[in-house]
DNA sequence: ACTCATATTGTAGATTATTTACAATCAATG
DNA sequence: CATTGATTGTAAATAATCTACAATATGAGT
């Protein structure tokens, strides 16, 4: 089955380098509210890809990723900054993971 | 390798599940431009999942994958009705994978 | 050359979604 | 109860998308 998989959806790896969407999208996607979105943003815990201000914000999946993993931490209760703390190291791992992939492709 | 992959990023499975995006992203990832895209949604060869008319529109991934493999067909020569034909049994493929997913999870 | 079908592109005016900025609320802790 | 951290509310402006109608382009057939 596994083998299956790889036929089928070996190319996400390139399209999860391509993904980038917006704050809307986010929201839908992780049930965090596009408030709470900028408001960590504002906080400096998380970060967009937006060129200019005033145009709208634009995330990436290692963006998105690391959304879900402070709302996780924040039901368990941390603190924004402990969490944002909390889960550096597991982001340098998904940095690296993301990184060999796209390697993989050269 | 394969083990690091799935330890950092199995989550992702689920990830494509959920992933919806608006026109302006899925033109930015597949570089297919807006107008383009709402062309083959009007002429049939495509669809969204949007609710009502005059909401924005929303697709999900295997909505982009379809246009991608369109678009590959369509620089080879193919019409658009022929190449709609021709992915078909592609696009059977990748939905079974997608529903042998869903199916892991529960 | 003319026609016909297919495919794409342009744009105006209306609508939806997002932005910033300022302020209010809420819960926990000393 | 004052303070801190976290969140939420909202108005006014701007960005992005919507629909609808029209124009353009390209190739195949006669």
């Amino acid at each position: 089955m596994s083998k299956k998989i790889t036929e089928d959806l070996s190319f996400d790896f390139d399209f999860l380098d391509k993904l980038v969407v917006g704050i809307g999208e986010v929201s839908q996607i992780t049930s965090i509210p596009t408030r709470q979105i900028r408001y960590w943003e504002d906080k400096g815990i998380i970060s967009s890809l937006t060129e200019e201000e005033g145009k709208n914000r634009r995330y990436n999946y290692k963006n998105i990723k690391k959304m879900l993993l402070i709302k996780e931490l924040l039901d368990e209760g941390y603190t924004l900054d402990a969490a944002a703390e909390k889960i550096k190291k597991r982001m340098e791992l998904i940095e690296e993971t993301l990184r060999k992939l796209s390697a993989r492709k050269a």
